[in-house]
DNA sequence: TTGAAAGCGTTACCAG
DNA sequence: CTGGTAACGCTTTCAA
């Protein structure tokens, strides 16, 4: 195993600087071009790859984000990591992911490590509502921008979704199909995010001289699918005695997973969707677009988010930012597919 | 802004010397117990960081491996993903994950990358059946381990599944159920893994004393879902005139995409699954499990690909490998649930 | 047990 | 335009 070829042994084979070589592969103008031809075909020759770890030391810049999300295996963070990799790579920025699965403790870790590697920015969907550990641990070294589900106002920088919009748009779009009686079925309800859908639904429900009917339950309760499942199940027990008329006659959850299992419960108890009953969920998760789901659902712009989020952290970045937060909210739009129908 | 806490900022504070320091900091027994936790507080208190570009520097090693995906949002990568990391984890390492986004110009980019941070170790899900253009950059300075669907024998190192087994299984179940005329239907079929699908099928067909009846287009047909709807619609609509008996009893697919593909067309010609007609696919991908899928289907072991993978990347990385390959092929397992049933 | 000194590969700053 | 020279922050001898 020969020494790795370095810039001093590119150097001493053209006959000229170490300096030199670093201008030459740096596209600095202080050098001629008959020595720049020189040097750059003896690299290619030689099979030269600089060393990240030498240039970060001496420039002091990276050129890495961290993003650390609680679980890619979760549907929606994919494609927010794209989002967020395709923009971080226009502006020069390669993006280190750090899977936190859904662990305070390796929260804290990865924000460490990310603190070693002396990334320049760190994009943040954390566990919980609650950040102060990561806040301990960062010091305000680095920027960081929040995103996700547990956004709120005391986080400096996010980017956020307007889950009220979210929750009218589909309200509105059933009430325009006829429908009067209208359920929202929303687990985990103690998160911004959920409190924000509530209140959506509940402000166009109230604003189009509705009835809010609201099942959320507890955080001791389970969460998603099976929540979905539990609680059309129950929904449909307790109003088994009374008249038909009286169940709702269209569903909106507060997330795609808990229509999931909204849609198992009504297969199995015989509930055709949409023909008995109509079905929006929130979130646009790949599965919703599925032959078989085909679920009208609240999406949001991942592609946007990843634009916005690295935008504004850049912003944060800057030796002197312009302003103390930075802050974007993104608007959601509503999906068509076939678990709605007129009443 | 002050300067930055460094190793020489708690030498100073300690009145000790930076060697000092280093050596508290990484353990090492040379050290008296009173320095050693005299410069461990200060550490805490200052927040001191250690700069892993400067450690990678002198030591020679980044403590990361890269890995190389097509495509993060496929189903099957987020799950990959985390196998391989918390292997690596254990084994002290980090792992860069770079999405190529099903492009040979960004595999080389990223490969450029990673050999710019200098990992210790790729791992890499490639594009194309052929890598020539990954070894002609990497030029055997760094070990390389492939995995997914386009590994063959042409690689040096890979962790594959026995495809050859997982079809098999399918089809003894199938047989199991009193199938006899059992179609496949396999997109897509130039590489490696669906040969090794298409070879299964037939040997077990064979061996049970059945007609192997393959379905498989070209490369220039569409892969997945649009390619099972295609040639489920075409079965049915060919047969058609024939007699109800003519058709094939079960289908078995390429993989789950296939499989969903199928369930669309099954879906919109009145054909009912598991009643009409039994339904195996291929990876298990977490749609399968939905509620509204609940498809029968062929998985490998996911988390045991990661840590064989870690495991076979870092024999490959010793100093002095024992062998010349490290090569391995997992199992496969039939996953029951509810797209088959007796005939 | 401790520390001084020598690098690791690169860039930045000047003086030629 | 070019090339020494001095950092960057750390680890690793080796001598005390």
């Amino acid at each position: 195993m020969g020494m790795s070829v370095t810039i001093k042994t590119i150097a001493q084979k053209a006959g000229v600087s170490a300096a030199a070589v670093s201008k030459a592969l740096n596209g600095s103008p202080d050098i001629g071009a008959a020595t720049r031809e020189k040097i750059l075909s003896l690299c290619a020759e030689l099979g030269y790859t600089r060393n990240q770890a030498a240039r970060s030391l001496v420039t002091n810049r990276s050129s890495t984000l961290g993003l650390l999300i609680p679980d890619i295996s979760t549907p929606i963070y994919p494609e927010i990591f794209k989002g967020l990799d395709a923009q971080a790579k226009k502006r020069g920025y390669r993006i280190f992911l750090c899977d936190t699965n859904r662990t305070i403790s390796m929260e804290e870790d990865y924000v460490r490590i990310l603190l070693e590697q002396r990334v320049q920015g760190i994009v943040i969907a954390p566990v919980s509502n609650d950040v102060s550990h990561i806040q301990r641990i960062v010091r305000g070294r680095v920027p960081i921008l929040y995103i996700g589900g547990k956004v709120n106002d005391e986080m400096e920088n996010y980017v956020a979704t307007d889950n009220q919009m979210g929750s009218r748009l589909a309200i509105s779009h059933l009430v325009d199909l006829g429908h009067r009686r209208i359920a929202m079925i929303c687990d985990n309800y103690g998160t911004k995010t959920k409190k924000d859908r509530i209140a959506g639904y509940r402000a166009e429900m109230t604003a189009k001289g509705l009835d809010p009917w609201i099942v959320a339950g507890g955080s001791d309760h389970p969460e998603g699918m099976e929540y979905g499942y539990r609680m059309f199940r129950n929904l449909f027990d307790l109003s088994a005695s009374e008249a038909k008329a009286a169940r709702p006659s269209a569903i909106y959850t507060s997330s795609d997973m808990v229509a999931l299992g909204v849609m198992k419960a009504a297969a199995e108890l015989g509930v055709k969707i949409p023909q008995d009953i109509s079905l929006v969920g929130y979130d646009d998760i790949m599965f919703a677009s599925l032959p078989t789901v085909m679920l009208t659902t609240v999406a949001q712009p991942r592609f946007e988010l990843g634009r916005l989020a690295i935008d504004l952290l850049c912003k944060a970045m800057e030796p002197s930012p312009q302003v103390e937060t930075h802050r974007a909210t993104l608007e959601p739009k509503l999906i068509l597919r076939s678990t709605t129908r007129k009443i």
